[in-house]
DNA sequence: TTAAATAGGACTAATTTGGTCCAAATTGCC
DNA sequence: GGCAATTTGGACCAAATTAGTCCTATTTAA
C-alpha cells in the first residue's frame, strides 16, 4: 500500500495537537488522549516514543507531562515519520544495507537513491507548524479503510 | 517502515529484467525466474498481476510468454507500484476516502495532498528504461533485512 | 493429441502492526 | 515521610497484512 503506519499517522496527529496547545505548560497523556480521541494506552506509547527520540521533552512526576522540544517550525513531518519508522527508505536499495545478491552495484540502485531523496526532501519540507494550522484540527485521522491492491 | 512491499519490489526487478531482454520475442515465467533467481511460483504470480494490469502483454499456449506492452520509456516506476499496491497515497487523508471523524475538513489534509503529489511525481518521473541500464542488473534486490523503527 | 504456456483463484505460513497492560522510577505536594 | 500523579520500560497478545505455494482450467503451437 505504500502507506505510512497507523501509529505513525497517530504520531503526527498527536504532535500536531501539541503544537496547537498552550506552549507555556506541559500536557499529560490523558489530556492529549481526550483531545485527540486516541485511546490512552496508545497515546501513552506514542508519547514515550516521541520523547525517547527527542521530539518531545518530558517531565516526570506529579504535574509532569510533555512539551515540544523545539519550535514547531523546526520539526518536520520527516522527523516524526523517522521516529516511528526509522530512516526513510522505500527499498533496501535506498539504504547502505543494500546487498544486491549477484552484483557489486546493481543498476537500479542509483535511480532508487534519486527517488528516495525526492521523497525525503518533500517530507522534510513540511513543518509541524504548517500541519497545525492553529487549532483547526481537533479530529482524528480516519485510517480504518485499507485499499488492498490489484492482486 | 514506509517501504514498498517485497512483491512490489520484485515486480520492479522483473519488469526491469524484461526491459533488458530481447524485445523481439516473448519470455516465459521460467526464463525470468531463472534470470532473476526469484522462485518460479512467485514470478508466475507477479507476471499474472503485471499482465492483468496491462503492463505486460501475454501470449498463451506453447511458445507463449510475456513482453512489455509499451516501450520501456513509457512505463514508470509509479505504474508498477500502482499495479501492486493501488493508488499512491501515504495516508487516507491523501485520497478521497478521507473521512476525518470530527471535522469536515481537517487542517492536515492539504499538506498531505502536497506531500503525496510530490512523492507521486517523483515516482512517475522515473521510467523503466532508466531503471534498466542496459543489461547491468542481473541481480535480485535483497530485501530480507527489515528495520523495525524506534518503538 | 500432446506438451508448453498463461489464467484464476484458494489456501496457508510467516511477518508485521496495533493495542493493551503491568511494574518501576520520578516528582510535587500535603 | 508518605501519597498521588506522572512518565519509563518492556512484555505480551490479537489482528491484519503479506509472502509464498499449489491446484485446476484454458489456450495454443507443433
Amino acid at each position: 500500500m505504500m502507506r505510512i503506519n497507523k501509529l505513525t499517522d497517530y504520531g503526527i496527529v498527536v504532535m500536531t495537537r501539541i503544537a496547537d496547545m498552550d506552549q507555556s505548560r506541559v500536557h499529560t497523556a490523558r489530556e492529549i488522549s481526550e483531545d485527540t480521541r486516541i485511546p490512552l494506552p496508545t497515546v501513552t506509547r506514542l508519547l514515550k516514543t516521541l520523547s525517547g527520540n527527542g521530539l518531545l521533552d518530558s517531565q516526570r512526576g506529579s504535574q509532569g507531562g510533555y512539551s515540544l522540544s523545539r519550535s514547531s517550525d523546526d520539526i518536520s513531518v520527516a522527523d516524526i515519520i523517522e521516529t516511528f519508522e526509522g530512516p526513510i527508505a522505500l527499498t533496501e536499495c535506498s539504504t547502505n544495507a543494500c546487498e544486491c545478491s549477484y552484483e557489486t552495484k546493481c543498476s537500479v540502485e542509483e535511480p532508487w537513491q534519486k527517488i528516495n531523496d525526492t521523497v525525503k526532501n518533500a517530507l522534510e519540507g513540511i513543518s509541524l507548524n504548517q500541519m497545525a494550522g492553529k487549532n483547526q484540527n481537533e479530529g482524528l485521522l480516519n485510517l480504518s479503510m485499507n485499499y488492498s491492491g490489484g492482486m
